[in-house]
DNA sequence: CACATTTACGAAATCGATTTCGCAAGCCTA
DNA sequence: TAGGCTTGCGAAATCGATTTCGTAAATGTG
């Protein structure tokens, strides 16, 4: 059984409260006294139970990341955002817990608030935008502080942390144009995120400041998200009755894979098709020719994310909180 | 303010106790007002405070995930490991809480214990032996269930989960024999855990059913972690008056490495110098030629790991739990 | 009908801290 | 020296649940 306050108390004659004022260094003790309790609290190894504490300040220094995904799909941007976000989170003496399986249910967010096990909660892949809203004012009623991670949600009083994607999305065209690329193939998400449409307004922006014509014929929807997704994508450019010089795709993954299928149909990498990325994960650096690619800064989201919600906690109320830019 | 148990009791002019033994479905309560305390937890949307029933249960459903190792430095692994984990520990009505900044700090292991937050503990990446006993000592002290991960533990009374590392570096060895190879380099690491002695184990196994002298020349200790690690152990190898035309190394990182410096020295690969990693990493699909590699069914261990501990929390005291084979 | 047994519930203790508020002793001032 | 202030401490309330134990009513038994 661990030492309480009262085998301190009980050891040093003195009162409960004294020992938990000396301790916790406010209230009037005097210094002879909190000297002793120190002491005392040092040679038994005295360390305050967390349950009783949290019950009764009413908080738990814990952070909740919710993972609003099947994990398995995202555990390589995983790897990079949870150290960050668990080490700044250590900093501010918070730490992080993991819910994997509250994917989309509601009920058990709710019971996440309610419980009260966390102080504060960081949504990771949060759904298509009406539900990240509607999950917003769910946690904003149950007086839960959060925040979205790593997407922008264009609302003024909903926080997230993301990257820049127009300023990502506009420096890799401008590469690939200071390469000498005039059709550039641009691949769009079929998912409603804001990510897609700020890379999309991205290579607009950086295809109009170089004087080259947006043609809607090199900007091709991705249907799906299965297997088969790169195959498609990579052939509905090729098939292009003028075909592209380059492509933007956005995620390695996807581009890895369109690399070797370039690769198979004699094509040269990066002569006959320049081919980028969005993610910078680790392959990147493997694969060969090596693939242009503007890397996230995940691990700083993560960091960021982590900063902003104790801060948000302590002062009350999740304040605004926006933008991050992309390296 | 979340509803409390009280609020309940109040709205139903019932005690305190009967609403909770009526939630808990224990002690005596009739059906009858079973089911009219469900129904009102239920349209107040109670939940009990995670707080208030920690202290009175004296357990917090939660473990520990105490990250033992810089953790910028087995990101990749962590990636593969918590999903699993989080998952399997969710199912038992668990929360992982990650605890990153812990490494090697007795004391604030200790404290970590005695606050009583977590009910059990996953130590990923134990020290070296010594360390890892005397860690275990401690927690066994303080009567906190825990388990090693992803090291064997040499103790019969020390739980852990890992690969059979003897039985991966055999099959791993076994097929480069297959393939032809006499003289195969056998990378040894610098640290003195028990996966370095079982792969050799194993290694020298597979070469003794195969009829193959070992031969020391053929085994190379690094001798640290940097960053020319590979490019010296590379060079080591090739130095050799007769060069192996096969070598193991232990993580797939390194083998990458040591890959594009052979092929940057002329060598063909794998005509002239076959190459083998042990870790299984995402990059091992990518590369070209793919790597020949071991997996280490990582989320298998991390999920192995997560249905231990709670059995042995709920059992009472760690049971010796010991094994994983390798795929 | 008298007595033993169930059944259903509630009062109160408990978990271990923090915090408020009151009180006594010591000190100062006029 | 009487009255007001400061200082240091402790009694008790509080956070919100669970659990033990006692008791009244209902039921069963001979």
């Amino acid at each position: 059984m661990p030492v309480t306050i009262e085998d301190l108390s009980n050891k040093l004659g003195v009162s409960r409260s004294t020992v938990s004022k000396a301790l916790n260094d406010r209230g009037d003790v005097s210094s002879q006294t909190k000297a002793r309790v120190t002491q005392a609290a040092r040679e038994l190894g005295y360390q305050p139970s967390a349950a009783a504490r949290n019950l009764r300040r009413q908080r738990t220094d814990k952070i909740g990341l919710v993972v609003n995904y099947p994990i398995f799909r995202v555990s390589d941007f995983l790897a990079e955002l949870i150290p960050g976000m668990a080490m700044v989170a250590e900093e501010a003496t918070c730490n992080l817990i993991l819910y994997t399986s509250l994917a989309g249910n509601t009920q058990r967010i709710k019971s996440l608030c309610r419980s009260r096990e966390v102080d504060g909660i960081i949504i990771a892949w949060p759904p298509r935008l009406s539900e990240t809203v509607a999950l917003s004012r769910l946690l904003a009623d149950e007086d839960m502080p959060h925040i979205f991670l790593p997407r922008r949600v264009p609302h003024d009083d909903i926080s997230y942390v993301a990257a820049d994607h127009v300023q990502g999305a506009r420096l890799l065209t401008q590469h690939l144009i200071t390469l000498g690329h005039r059709r550039i193939g641009f691949e769009r998400l079929p998912e409603v995120f804001e990510t897609d449409h700020d890379r999309h307004t991205g290579y607009a922006q950086a295809l109009q400041e170089a004087g080259i014509p947006y043609d809607p014929q090199l900007v091709i929807s991705a249907d799906t998200n299965d297997e088969d997704y790169g195959e498609r994508s990579f052939c509905a450019f090729t098939a292009l009755p003028e075909a592209p010089t380059a492509i933007l795709f956005f995620t390695d993954p996807v581009a890895i894979k369109v690399l070797s299928l370039a690769k198979e149909r004699g094509m040269r990498v990066p002569q006959d098709l320049s081919i980028a990325g969005y993610d910078g994960i680790l392959s990147s650096g493997v694969t060969e020719p090596a693939l242009t690619t503007v890397r996230q800064s995940t691990s700083e989201m993560g960091e960021l994310a982590a900063e902003s919600l104790p801060g948000a906690i302590t002062e009350g109320g999740a304040a605004a909180l926006h933008g991050k830019g992309a390296a």
